[in-house]
DNA sequence: AGGTCGACCTGGCAGC
DNA sequence: TGCTGCCAGGTCGACC
């Protein structure tokens, strides 16, 4: 579930509550949600260890630790479509809880997830995870422009829905805003993305920035189980177009809105703002 | 090589 | 009420 501006926001809230704070002890519930190093090599390297930093690369969140040996590692994040990570003054455990970061001054860091799709990482460095060598740029950057976009977009005979989920292609963008985007650009989400005019490009371009930067303003989207870094919901859901709103009339022209499923995802258009 | 499709998991909900 | 089947925001590996 959380897309770029989901993770972002846990990443700014985590930034506050947690940076500069030691792991106490690692407490784990569920084993399956710690990809590597094997899990009792997790526990006892991050034992002690201080948070450093914070960072967010696409949907991943990257967490800078100094061991206890003075070594610099990434404890890596990455929420897929259900994970949680709150941080909390009381235990507020949940039976989706699979891991809990003890922190001294006595905060709880929870890993909550229900489908246990997330998945964990202790690395020295992020190219030993395979999402990190492939991932395409950050939409929010300064150096993510129109020229550039439009240039590989040429490149490209797949269409334009499923290529803005690819994250090799830009880092970040979701299922729900996949389909806000290419609403808010008028462009039909079966177009072939080679095929798309500068103008349209332009548009499309501006649509990324916006939609975006606006849901980071609202700390995201809540559909069902995103919480924030201190476990509470998103706002973007008010602003919301399409997603979701099949037979429902669109805002702009009154139309209903059609449901289809591209590539095994739902995609959310509006046939006459969308051509 | 680029594009497309299932598999990975669990829980909630609609329909019968 | 209780069962079954379908659906879900991401990513990767296998296949064409």
């Amino acid at each position: 579930m959380p897309e770029l501006p989901e993770v972002e926001t846990i990443c700014r809230d985590l930034k506050k509550s947690v940076v500069g704070e030691r792991i106490k002890e690692v407490v784990i519930f569920d084993h399956r949600v710690i990809r590597f190093p094997k899990p009792a090599e997790f526990q006892s390297q991050l034992r002690g260890a201080w948070i450093k930093g914070i960072e967010r690369r696409g949907k991943a969140l990257i967490l800078e630790m100094a061991t206890s040996r003075r070594k610099r590692r990434f404890l890596v994040v990455q929420l897929m479509m259900t994970g949680q990570l709150v941080c909390s003054a009381q235990e507020q455990k949940t039976a989706l809880t699979r891991l809990t970061f003890l922190l001294c001054n006595k905060d709880h860091l929870h890993y909550n997830d229900q489908r246990l799709f997330g998945r964990l990482y202790l690395v020295n460095d992020l190219n030993e995870i395979s999402y990190f060598q492939s991932l395409g740029p950050e939409p929010l950057a300064k150096d993510f422009v129109c020229s550039g976009l439009q240039e590989r977009l040429q490149k490209k005979s797949t269409l334009i829905k499923p290529l803005l989920l690819q994250h090799s292609f830009v880092a970040g963008i979701g299922n729900i805003y996949a389909s806000e985007i290419l609403f808010q650009a008028h462009i039909h989400p079966q177009r072939v993305a080679k095929t798309l005019c500068s103008d349209e490009i332009e548009k499309l371009y501006q649509a990324i920035r916006n939609i975006l930067a606006r849901a980071v303003k609202r700390r995201g989207t809540s559909m069902n189980t995103y919480r924030d870094g201190y476990g509470k919901r998103g706002q973007f859901i008010q602003e919301i177009q399409v997603y979701g709103r099949d037979t429902k009339a669109c805002y702009r022209c009154g139309t209903p809105i059609e449901r289809m499923v591209m590539q095994g995802r739902s995609t959310f258009f509006c046939r006459w703002c969308q051509a």
